[in-house]
DNA sequence: TTAAAAAACTTTCTAATGGTAAGTATTTCA
DNA sequence: TGAAATACTTACCATTAGAAAGTTTTTTAA
């Protein structure tokens, strides 16, 4: 155990709070004494643990963007198949523990801090490249190489442009409506010729499946949120 | 004449100094004291103008919005026929003077406001949905009604998604490369039986030209700002 | 033309904010 | 045990958003 084990535990929590004041407050709204606040202790503490505001805004995102990745692994571990696979990145994209109206406002909100921030650059950008590139490995069973590359840029900019909308609207996001959404992009994407009607039904069937017990269950919200803050 | 016609031309002038403060400082770097300096008054005028900071940015976002629609309505001028208005709103979205690293990451910066802002939120909304409504009006010459409310959806999130996309990275944007995307979400959505291959790239080919004088020229340029800011 | 009403602009002040610095208390470990 | 590191606190400062009250300029209408 690294000597600053109290230094986790609070960085942890405060960027945790710090996540529930931007859901609560915006990212304009959210002020070191707030954060405190919700974290129960002064802004003191908060600035002891994190240099300044940027670097626990990075935190933050880091933490919003982490509990997506973590979610992809998790499902990875129960899809056998390129057809379960492809769905595991998507379910894990849009299951509504993550995906949901809240979440999404506040990743809208953190995201304007990335084009002046070196360090959440990385991070967004790193994201981006892993998950289409979890994308184009699975689409090049059903898709020549070439071709799987533009489809798998195609989908991975669709699911940020369906975050990005469900941040941006007020209403309340629907989780099968994005994932029926994606549904459509596959279809249109993916030559039906080269792809198993059925097993393609099959496997999204036993993935929401999954994903409904895996990613609900206590133990692996309880996991990703400590694994996710560094 | 407006009676305040004085005010009109403030409020353009602070909201366009204002936008560029978000460009170069983000948006938690743009102070009223530097949207102030930018525009050569003191921070009082933009107080006296705007009533606060919210509705400054408000004003910025529907500059920036603004911007886009007024493109399109200015390419629809010059579209004829179904596959032109379609490449007239894709060209309008991508074309280079407003699909640029500096104006993406503003976008990025202002849309963090959306959330907690009613009014960002109505003005986001609207432009959402005329685009989406613009493209499905001349995607449904190519699909049955029910398919084209679904293409058109889909493409115009394709393109918040590039634009986000656009405003993460820190490289240089292409405008080139979003259009082809863009051809290449139309070319799998769309059943090429029904299109006319040379007719479609004929249409491309024309409103890319058009698009190169029209929207480069002085005079639009200048217009659009006057027209855009209340 | 001129008085007064309205709008444009300035100045001054305040509370809140991010951040620093200089402390004290607690833990760790040699 | 005792000193070095870490956790936390407090007091402070410069900047910020915004309010308030003032002054100048422009409109309007008698």
């Amino acid at each position: 155990m690294r000597s600053s084990s109290i230094r986790t535990i609070r960085r942890a929590e405060l960027s945790k709070a710090a996540f529930e004041a931007v859901i609560k407050f915006g990212l304009r709204g959210t002020t070191l004494d707030k954060v405190g606040e919700i974290a129960g202790v002064s802004k003191g503490v908060v600035l002891h643990h994190f240099k300044d505001k940027s670097s626990l805004l990075e935190a933050v995102f880091r933490r919003s963007n982490g509990l997506l990745s973590e979610s992809v692994v998790e499902l990875y571990r129960f899809a056998e198949t390129p057809y379960e696979r492809l769905w595991a990145i998507i379910v894990a994209n849009f299951f509504d523990t993550i995906f949901n109206r809240r979440v999404c406002q506040a990743w809208v909100s953190l995201i304007s801090e990335v084009p002046h921030n070196k360090q959440c650059q990385r991070i967004q950008i790193a994201c981006n490249q892993r998950n289409q590139s979890n994308l184009k490995h699975e689409i090049k069973h059903f898709l020549p190489k070439a071709e799987a590359l533009l489809a798998a840029r195609h989908l991975s900019v669709l699911i940020d442009g369906l975050w990005v909308r469900a941040g941006l609207l007020s209403s309340n996001v629907s989780s099968n409506n994005a994932i029926s959404e994606m549904e459509y992009a596959i279809n249109k994407l993916l030559p039906s010729d080269a792809m198993d009607v059925e097993k393609h039904k099959a496997a999204r069937n036993k993935i929401e499946t999954v994903a409904s017990i895996s990613l609900s269950s206590k133990a692996f919200q309880k996991q990703t949120l400590e694994v996710i803050n560094c």
